[in-house]
DNA sequence: GTGGCTTTTAAAAACGGTTCGAACGAAGTA
DNA sequence: TACTTCGTTCGAACCGTTTTTAAAAGCCAC
């Protein structure tokens, strides 16, 4: 087997064009080759080989054969580039997301990068960290990049932006909702569901005076926490006054500084509800600091069930949205719109369900 | 201004070969104009166009002026394949990781990807989830997407595969020692370090029996700290017997077995080292549920200062690994290779630092 | 007005693939 | 034997850029 072919006269123009003069290459460019070198070595046209490559065409036994000889013994990989340009396709699908390294991000993007490995494409990875313009100018390079689709995972996209990327891009939104076009999804947590369960939770164990700590109200999926929670109070304690709700940001911080206003009311709630576990677990920290203890003074639940959850002091009771299916529905709309471009987007909504720790309990007496 | 352009003999042409015919189009195909429009647009060829965007040679203010008007006009955007295909170059950064949900990565690439973003390039992000026939998969993709550079922080290539990379591709890896090549860089923790400090810290608190929770021992990075663990032992405890050290997998279970097994020995260490910080808490975990205290009965202290090591019960005493600046270092490493082919990969190793919490102490009488 | 400069612009050849339509033999039919 | 038909392969156009090379335009002095 000949590993590394003789140079032909063309390789040397290919070197010398890309500036590395023959005299004295001090280190040698990547050499690779191409469907012309596996065609000639296979003694058959590009056409052939590429045919063979993408089973487009019918071929014979005998000259794929050939073929995918030659394909090993030039060690041939096609280049994606020229590839795309030619098809018109490509099978790169971009992830825009606000900051990967918020709890609860890594897992979704891992069950998107597993889904789209499957499936053959791959995912390039765009954290805007929160900041507009590093958004605006994504949303500029998805469109020079030319996706096979774009998950949109952030809102830090004003409608402009929006409704730029969605001109130009086969995309599936997360967690905004009611707006779903030609060559758009749409895959929302069903939160209403889960604040339903942690309130019917807590007002079973006996807890009437329940608090909620709410997420940036900038923020879309924090406000319709609010609202689920403020509906299902109402529905499940009629005869209660409006309970309080603290506006956090949906870090720790905001969990904290939620939780001493708290302990700086007149009459403590029993129970609280946070919209996400860091916040719970803000919250928790401040009560125990002021001599609190939980499930017995107050009870907490969270939201999102993240990895630590599980691990904090007490386990903590919350509500779980499926990070991995979520992942891999965004990836599956994706694929199904790119594949099937006459079918309209869909809108899909990810059940959520409440897991019970040691965070909750009945109220003292 | 002119929003959208009449469709040209051209442009149906195009419309037809990617398999939309006009006669009832139920989804309009994405369209894009390309230079050779702004060109049109501008009065210029598309060489002046490719010229004003790249800078590549001097163009007169007026013509200048013209073509910008023209690519706002039509809202050009460069195809990136396109682009690549014709330079040669590329502007993507591949990482691939092993999984991207153990909470050391998130913010490592979250730093890389800011880093990239600085200097233009784009991320794709391959996770093998610790599967090596993915990773074989990605090694060929990798060859295929023809990336600027490749940060390898994976231990699931083998040394056949690891070579296949570092010949078609400018890379750095992370925390592999001892190889450096010509376009390959090497960027390691200094866990040595950390871990004398961490020995230092329990020695100077009076502990004489500490052992140790090693990772698991086919991972490189686990046998430094392991190693490490045992050289500093002997040299700042010299007249003690050698130290126990239990094995671990770097996540939670292994640490809880871990500490099972330590509470089953003879004669309880009154401190102990973990690998990582998920084996710490893990280990905690499982200490406090047998009724010991932290850190009366037992100091603990682990290794990277993940997000929750600070709000762990009772706050973890750490060695920093910052993740941040390995991703900035590994982004500068490779772009400098990238831009500067002559040189050669350098190695650098990264300092740890030892932060005190509330999980170590003095041991008791 | 012309010859010799230097700028500026344009035309055309890559880049490495895909894909359309035609070419070519072999086999089947009249 | 001549005419189709079918199955397989090939040549060439094309994808949207960059980049080289060459030509045109502008400028100046003589």
């Amino acid at each position: 087997m000949r590993t590394t072919r003789e140079l032909t006269g063309k390789d040397i123009m290919r070197q010398e064009r890309r500036g590395h003069l023959i005299e004295h290459p001090p280190i040698p460019p990547f050499k690779t080759s191409r469907i012309k070198d596996v065609a000639r070595e296979a003694g058959v046209s590009t056409a052939t080989v590429s045919h063979v490559i993408n089973g487009t065409k019918y071929v014979t036994d005998d000259t794929r054969k050939r073929v995918l000889d030659a394909i090993a013994r030039c060690e041939y990989h096609p280049n994606a580039h020229a590839r795309s340009l030619a098809s018109g396709r490509s099978n790169m699908l971009g992830l825009l997301i606000s900051d990967i390294s918020n709890p609860f991000f890594p897992e979704v993007v891992k069950a998107i990068e597993a889904a789209a490995f499957e499936r053959g494409y791959n995912v390039i990875l765009l954290n805007t960290n929160y900041d507009p313009e590093r958004a605006a100018d994504y949303v500029r390079r998805l469109s020079e990049l030319k996706m096979a689709g774009v998950a949109l995972m952030t809102s830090e996209l004003d409608s402009e932006l929006f409704h730029e990327i969605t001109r130009r891009q086969t995309s599936v939104v997360f967690d905004s909702h009611d707006v779903t076009s030609e060559r758009m999804g749409n895959i929302c947590v069903d939160y209403a569901k889960g604040i339903e369960e942690a309130v019917r939770h807590l007002v079973s164990l006996g807890h009437r005076r329940i608090a909620h700590i709410a997420g940036a109200s900038r923020i879309p999926s924090g406000v319709i926490r609010r609202e689920a929670f403020q509906d299902f109070m109402k529905r499940y304690l009629p005869d209660e006054p409006a309970p309080a709700i603290y506006e956090g940001d949906f870090r720790l911080d905001g969990g904290r500084r939620a939780a001493s206003e708290i302990l700086a009311s007149e009459e403590l709630p029993t129970a609280i509800i946070a919209a996400n576990d860091m916040m719970a677990l803000g919250a928790m920290r401040e009560f125990r600091k002021a001599g609190l203890s939980i499930p017995q003074d107050i009870s907490v639940v969270g939201f999102d069930d993240i990895a630590f959850a599980a691990l904090s002091e007490p386990p903590l009771t919350t509500v779980c949205s499926p990070r991995a299916e979520i992942g891999r529905r965004v990836v599956e709309a994706l694929v199904t719109m790119i594949e099937h471009p006459e079918q309209r987007g869909s809108e899909l909504r990810i059940p959520t369900h409440l897991i019970t720790r040691d965070s909750t309990a009945p109220p003292r007496k």
